[in-house]
DNA sequence: GCTATACTAGAGGTATGATTCTAAAACCTA
DNA sequence: TAGGTTTTAGAATCATACCTCTAGTATAGC
């Protein structure tokens, strides 16, 4: 019965995500409506604000790269080596997909959840479960517990660390020379704990 | 002959700084103003435009953390050791300093010194030059050589590694335990070159 | 073919906040 | 004490960009 959609949500998402690239963050609503050849009007017909259509995006960012990071350390037999993997994931992952990456940078986990726009707080709140989920069972294997203290210290090693490394070059290429500094830091911190 | 001034160019950049961190990044001229009880004519009488205001808070504040940073290298015998005090130094100076390390957080250099205005490219291009020739001094103290690969991955170790897991609490109270997790990734990585 | 429905379409209102402009004030020097 | 110079002071202007509003349009079912 309705007038058939012309764009889809993920084509907007897309569009936002290629205007930033070019625009950066500070991306105009008229910016995405030229990279999608779509009105304002339709945009607003999907997303109630700008905000929530940068937060729409930056959740499906996320959640594609958990997707693909949880993948890489399904195939690795050992945990210490898996969380490794992980870790250099994130490089590799940021290298390979640099627009994603740079729409990863949009909000934080903490922020989005907590004064975001209210339809995606919830979301947002446990857009990490599973990932924090597979970190919990990756450092039970390997350390034979897994109490608060600990789960802050792995989560440092594999993912803060490694995005750090990343992060400031996000929106220009990566550099190789990030992966072995990556993998040996990584490795390094992960035998820390004191068994 | 002239009116005294009534507020330096100083007081006027603790006053952004101290509305940075209230308000955050966004902060608007009037809430600066407010902060520091000018109006916001005068602010203009000292600075072209917003942008030149935040560019000059920015290089003040990174160069108050080189002067410290490289003041805490000082202390110590061994290169090694130099190297990885500065590493730990980035963390413990932006816990004690948070509104200068949120300050700090404003641009990137090589942002700044292309795009950023005209009056402080010249300023911001060579912002880190101290910074590096230590950092090189120190390279070749504990390599015996220091070529641009070298240079780079221990800057890498240096300052990349530690500010990447420090900056994403800026703003909220830097861990205490993130001084162990760098001290340690950071010398495993300066252990990397093969020598 | 006609109608109901939901979308496209983009011009315009509105709000925010940077910047400018004009006037007045304060101090130094003569 | 008067003139000159710089700064304070804040109101007015202007630009930007989000969001809304009204029309028009395309399709599915009857």
């Amino acid at each position: 019965m309705p007038r058939p959609k012309k764009f889809t949500v993920d084509e907007l998402l897309d569009a936002a995500r290629d205007a930033i690239a070019e625009h950066g963050r500070a991306v105009t609503l008229a910016q995405i409506a030229e990279q999608a050849g779509a009105p304002m009007g339709s945009i607003y017909h999907r997303f109630a604000s700008r905000e929530e259509l940068l937060g729409r995006l930056w959740l499906r960012s996320i959640g594609r790269f958990h997707e693909v990071i949880l993948a890489m350390s399904d195939t690795v037999a050992s945990p210490h080596d898996a969380l490794v993997e992980m870790a250099v994931g994130v490089s590799t992952y940021s290298r390979s997909h640099p627009s994603e990456a740079l729409a990863m940078t949009l909000f934080r986990q903490n922020i989005l959840a907590t004064t975001g726009p209210k339809t995606l707080r919830d979301e947002a709140a446990h857009i990490n479960d599973a990932f924090f989920a597979r970190l919990a069972s990756l450092t039970q294997a390997r350390y034979g517990r897994c109490d608060e203290a600990l789960l802050a210290l792995v989560g440092s090693a594999v993912i803060e660390l490694s995005y750090g490394l990343v992060r400031p070059h996000v929106g220009q290429p990566i550099p190789q020379r990030l992966d072995p500094i990556i993998r040996q830091a990584t490795s390094a911190v992960l035998d820390l704990p004191d068994l």
